[in-house]
DNA sequence: ACACTGACCACTG
DNA sequence: CCAGTGGCCAGTG
């Protein structure tokens, strides 16, 4: 493997930058760093990319969830639990395995970055 | 080398 | 409003 980790391909090193740019307490969805780099269908290449960055401590994987703020990508972390209690350490409440106040904790680099 | 799958989102009917 | 389909890149079988 070592597949991105070592050689770091052109749209994975791209969602990388982004969530590792995510402030601390915040979250952010598939669709908006996707939208950002490019195009917002490219949001399943974003969960894709996630799945090797959930290996990677540079890329804070737990503040990435999708469109319901629903914590999709728990289950890859350490333990099922790891992503939400990530998210709680650093003030984001989680409920159900969902972001309470999702659009209040809601960082879209479309607008914080933007550029 | 080919085909299918994968942590999804947005549009159309 | 709810349901269904399309589409992007990369990796594995």
């Amino acid at each position: 493997m070592q597949t991105i980790s070592e050689k770091n391909k052109g749209f994975f090193k791209d969602v990388y930058q982004v969530v590792r740019l995510i402030p601390c307490g915040r979250v952010t969805s598939y669709g908006a760093i996707a939208k950002y780099l490019s195009t917002p269908k490219a949001s399943r290449m974003v969960g894709w990319a996630m799945n090797s960055a959930h290996s990677i401590v540079d890329v804070p994987a737990h503040r990435v969830v999708n469109r319901n703020g629903l914590l999709t990508g728990k289950m890859h972390f350490a333990t099922p639990k790891t992503m939400e209690t990530l998210l709680q350490q650093e003030g984001v409440k989680v409920k159900d395995d969902k972001i309470v106040d999702f659009k209040e904790k809601f960082w879209d680099p479309s607008s914080e970055l933007k550029l």
